[in-house]
DNA sequence: ATTTTTGCAAATCATTTGCATATAT
DNA sequence: ATATATGCAAATGATTTGCAAAAAT
């Protein structure tokens, strides 16, 4: 349901080519809505007929995360999996029972990393937030806790 | 150098039995100090000429990460690696360079789930903060950033 | 005694690679 | 034209599994 425009526009504003290849990788990306695996997209394809290749899959999707649209998220069981996602957000929190992704804003997070830098001695260069749960609708759905 | 008696004690708790592949693997894991991964673990073992198969050592490792005694970290390469921690602490500064590892405290982070909880409606039950850059030793010998 | 763990080797799974061909610029 | 990207199939590498034997309770 989403537009693949905003992928598409990266990968021109970084000087890469707009293969057919990438621009349909963009829009299984943009018709999904919580994370999903390059196994997911594939299938995707395969459901919608079109034909690409496991590997393309993989390097669109590299590109698509070095350009900051996609993300690769570590979920808590191991696995791993990838989210669309505004190129200025970093941090997602995902429900753990549906799948729903929403981006956080850094809601303070850069103060903390300040903090810990000087509380450590390190230079941090980049941090990765990530958080799990229910979101409003799977919460609501089981009352206890 | 460190001791393997908390991990020890943790599956003692816990009420996993005492084995000796299992005290092997705590006493590599104490051993260590920055991040390692399981391959890590089977050449530090094979070093000792200590025969443990590669299957026991992710058994175990599994096991201690349940505990909260050891940490599966997802390096910014896509690198899994693992470090023992205290189990009351659950967040790592890792240099990229050295691959030292720095426990940090909750800095405030709570408060910050807190807040992403009300903005979002969401209900958060686990999180997960990584931050990566340079300890100490190594921001000051690269001058430069 | 009984249950849990081990160790092996084979199986699985995601991800990557080499390379010739096709495509975007 | 020329550099980049694709697709395949094979390679890689980490992690898991089944199952009989071994060890812990």
């Amino acid at each position: 349901m989403g537009s693949p425009a905003p992928l598409l526009d990266a990968l021109d504003t970084a000087g890469l080519r707009l293969t057919e290849a990438r621009r349909t990788v963009a829009t299984l990306i943009a018709d999904r809505d919580g994370p999903f695996t390059a196994a997911d997209l594939l299938a995707d394809a395969r459901g919608r007929g079109i034909d690409i290749g496991r590997a393309t899959v993989f390097r669109a999707l590299d590109a698509f995360s070095e350009l900051h649209v996609v993300e690769r998220l570590d979920l808590p069981n191991g696995d791993h999996a990838y989210v669309g996602c505004d190129p200025a957000h970093h941090h997602h929190v995902v429900c753990e029972n549906c799948g729903r992704t929403t981006e956080i804003d850094d809601a303070g997070i850069r103060d903390i990393v300040r903090a810990i830098e000087r509380r450590t001695g390190y230079r941090v260069d980049s941090h990765r937030l990530e958080l799990f749960g229910r979101c409003p609708a799977c919460a609501a759905a089981e009352p206890v806790s």
